[in-house]
DNA sequence: GCCGTTTTCGGCCCGACTGTTTTCAGTCG
C-alpha cells in the first residue's frame, strides 16, 4: 500500500462524510491527514510495520487516525468508510465536481431522488425536478446542466502553458484601459502548478472596475458566471477556461495577491499563525484582532515580515515546510530562468524535429545560451527515424566539425536513447561513448508492473554512458498517468551513479513533478532542466521547466545546465 | 479528528456572491 493509496481513501471518506453532514472539523482532520501523507517522504506502510516507530510522529496524525491507517493497511478499508459507503455510493463523489452543487445539495438530491451519478443528476435536471427542492430553483437547474456539460468536456483542468497565454493576453488588454495600474495573475498559475483549474487576475487602479466590464463584454467570453462590484467571473474562449477578475484598492493589493495565490493549505497555516499573534489576515490586509487596525496589506513582503517570515516564493506555497523554513530564514535560493546557460534536450530534422541543427543552434543562441545538446532519438523509435550506431557516430563527428567551423554557441553531441523493455540501452555502449551527453528515456512498454519497471530503470542506470534520466515518470498531463515504480530506489541509485534527473519543460510533461524533484534532491541527486524542443519555438518552454524545478525547491547549484560552459564541460567528464 | 507559551477542553481561516429568501444557507475560492 503506497502513501497515495492511504491518502486517497482518507480524502474520499472525507468527501462522503461531508455529504453525510458530519462534523466539519473531523472532516478537516481527515483531509489534512491525506495531504500530509501524500507529501510524506517515507512510506506510511513502512512506519506502520516498524515496531520502533509510531505514525503519530507525523504531524496531523493522532490516535484516531493512527488506528484508521492501521486498519487500512490490514484490510484496505476502515470502519467509518464502510459506514459511509453503506449510506452513499462511491459514485456520488463525482457529483462534488459539478459546479454549483455542494455536499448539502448532493445529500438532498440523493434523499429525494436517489441521485448517485452525474447521469442521474442530468436526468433530474431535464425532468425539472431539481427546482422543486428547498432553496433550489430554475437558475440552479440551468447552471447545473451547463456545469455537467463542461465537466464532461474537460474535467476542468488546463495546461499551465495555456493558462499563461490567456493571462498574458488579458493582462495586455486590461493594461491598455485607462485608469488601470497593475494587472497580475494569482492562483495556481502563479504557483506554477502543472495544470490550472481557473485563472485569477487581480487589478488595481483608480478605474480598476473597467477590467470587470471589459471581461464580461469580451467577445471571447462565453458565459458570465457572476458580476459584482469587485469581481467578475466568466468562462473564456472555446476551451471555456474560468477567468475570475478582481478589482482591488491599491492598499490591499499585496494582501489580495497573497490570499488568491494560495495554496489553500498554505493560507490556512498562515492565518492560524496570524491568530496566534493577535492578528487576522484576509484579502484586504493584516489587521489586529482588537481594534481592527491595519498593520500590513500593500505588499506580500510586509505581510510575511509582520508574521515573522521572510517572503516566500509562490512556487513553494503548499504548506509543505516552506513556512517553517521562512521562519528560520532557511528558504532555498531558488533557481531562476536567467541562471540557465544551456538547453540539453532537443530534436532536429535528423529524427522527428522540425528544424535543422544549425537552426536550433541559432534560435538557442538568440536566447543567450552558451551551449546546447542535440539529443535526437535512437533507433527503437523507428517512427521518428531514430539513429542507429552508424548514424550516431557520423553525427558526433559532424558536430565536432561544425563547432570548429563556427556555430553561434557550443553544441554538444547527444542522444535521447531509448531504454528498452529489459533496461538495456537501445544502442551499443561503444557508439554511446562517442557522444558528449546521453539521455535515457522510456518511450514504450509503459504498462509494466512496478517491480519490472523498477528493475528496468535500475538496469539502465548501470550504463556507463548514461548521464541523464529523461522525463522519468512518463506522464502526459491530462492524458496519461505516470508509470509505477519504486522511485526511492531509483533515485538512490541515480545519486550513486551520478545520473541526473531531467526536469522536462515541455508543458504536457513537466516531468519530474515538483514533489519527486524534492524527494530526489533529498537523496542527493543532480538535475538538468531542458525543453525537449522539436522546433525553435519550443525552446521558450524553459520557463515552465524552471517553475517546476522551483516547485521542487531546486537551487542553481542543483542544476547542471546552470554552469558556465567550461565548468559544464568538466562536469560532463565527471 | 487534532492539538497545546490562554494545554487535556474547547477551540479549529475568512469573505463575496448567488439564489432563494424575507434574513440566510450554500457554494466557492
Amino acid at each position: 500500500m503506497e502513501n497515495k493509496d492511504f491518502a486517497q481513501l482518507l480524502s474520499e471518506t472525507a468527501d462522503l462524510m461531508e455529504i453525510a453532514g458530519e462534523d466539519g472539523f473531523r472532516i478537516r482532520s481527515y483531509r489534512n491527514a491525506a495531504s500530509v501523507i501524500l507529501g510524506h517522504p517515507e512510506r506510511v506502510q513502512d512506519v506502520l510495520s516498524n515496531p520502533d516507530r509510531k505514525v503519530t510522529e507525523i504531524a496531523g496524525i493522532g490516535k484516531g487516525l493512527a488506528a484508521v491507517l492501521a486498519e487500512i493497511a490490514q484490510r484496505g478499508s476502515f470502519e467509518r468508510r464502510d459506514e459511509m459507503l453503506a449510506k452513499y455510493p462511491a459514485s456520488a463523489l463525482e457529483l462534488l465536481k459539478i459546479q454549483g452543487l455542494g455536499p448539502k445539495s448532493i445529500a438532498l438530491l440523493y434523499q429525494h431522488h436517489g441521485v448517485k451519478s452525474v447521469d442521474d443528476l442530468e436526468r433530474i435536471c431535464r425532468e425539472q425536478k431539481l427546482r422543486e427542492l428547498p432553496r433550489m430553483g430554475v437558475k440552479l437547474e440551468e447552471k447545473v446542466l451547463r456545469s455537467i456539460e463542461s465537466y464532461r468536456k474537460s474535467a476542468g483542468r488546463f495546461l499551465l502553458s495555456f493558462g499563461r497565454r490567456t493571462a498574458d493576453e488579458l493582462s495586455a488588454e486590461f493594461s491598455a484601459l485607462p485608469g488601470i495600474e497593475k494587472v497580475e495573475a494569482a492562483g495556481s498559475l502563479r504557483r506554477g502548478r502543472e495544470t490550472i483549474g481557473d485563472l485569477d487576475l487581480l487589478v488595481t487602479g483608480p478605474n480598476a472596475v473597467a477590467a470587470l466590464d471589459h471581461i464580461v463584454r469580451h467577445p471571447k467570453s462565453q458565459e458570465v458566471l457572476g458580476q459584482g462590484g469587485n469581481k467578475a467571473s466568466v468562462t473564456f474562449g472555446v476551451e471555456r477556461l474560468q477567468v475570475d477578475v478582481r478589482a482591488l484598492p491599491h492598499e490591499s493589493f499585496g494582501a489580495a495577491m497573497q490570499y488568491f495565490t494560495g495554496s489553500k493549505e498554505h493560507n490556512v497555516a498562515l492565518r492560524t499563525q496570524a491568530i496566534k499573534q493577535g492578528l487576522t489576515l484576509n484579502e484586504y490586509g493584516l489587521f489586529t484582532l482588537e481594534g481592527n487596525q491595519r498593520v500590513a496589506g500593500e505588499t506580500e513582503q510586509e505581510i510575511y515580515l509582520k508574521l515573522g517570515y521572510t517572503w516566500i516564493p509562490p512556487e513553494l506555497r503548499e504548506n509543505s515546510g516552506e513556512l517553517e523554513a521562512a521562519q528560520r530564514g532557511t528558504l532555498p535560493n531558488l533557481v531562476q530562468l536567467a541562471d540557465v546557460r544551456g538547453d540539453l534536450h532537443m530534436h532536429t530534422t535528423e529524427t522527428d524535429g522540425k528544424a535543422t541543427l544549425r537552426e536550433m543552434a541559432e534560435a538557442a543562441a538568440a536566447l543567450g545560451y552558451q551551449y546546447i545538446a542535440i539529443t535526437d532519438h535512437s533507433k527503437a523509435l523507428a517512427m521518428a527515424n531514430g539513429l542507429d550506431e552508424k548514424r550516431v557516430v557520423d553525427f558526433a563527428r559532424q558536430v565536432r566539425e561544425l563547432n570548429r567551423d563556427g556555430l553561434p554557441l557550443h553544441v554538444f553531441s547527444g542522444l535521447e536513447c531509448d531504454i528498452l523493455r529489459d533496461g538495456a540501452m537501445d544502442l551499443a555502449e561503444d557508439a554511446l561513448a562517442e557522444l558528449d551527453l546521453v539521455i535515457g528515456s522510456v518511450h514504450n512498454h509503459m504498462n509494466l508492473e512496478s517491480v519490472e519497471m523498477t528493475d528496468r530503470l535500475l538496469r539502465a542506470l548501470e550504463s556507463p554512458s548514461l548521464r541523464v534520466l529523461g522525463h522519468a515518470t512518463g506522464r502526459l498531463l491530462l492524458q496519461r498517468e505516470s508509470y509505477p515504480y519504486d522511485f526511492d530506489r531509483v533515485a538512490t541509485q541515480a545519486a550513486a551513479r551520478k545520473v541526473c534527473f531531467e526536469v522536462n519543460a515541455s508543458p504536457e510533461r513537466l516531468d519530474l513533478p515538483g514533489p519527486l524533484i524534492r524527494a530526489a534532491k533529498a537523496k542527493g541527486c543532480q538535475f538538468t532542466i531542458s525543453t525537449d524542443a522539436h522546433r525553435q519555438a519550443h525552446l521558450h518552454n524553459m520557463r515552465f521547466g524552471v517553475l517546476t524545478a522551483r516547485r521542487g525547491w531546486l537551487e542553481a547549484a542543483d542544476v547542471l545546465n546552470t554552469r558556465p560552459l567550461a565548468e559544464f564541460k568538466a562536469a560532463l567528464k565527471h
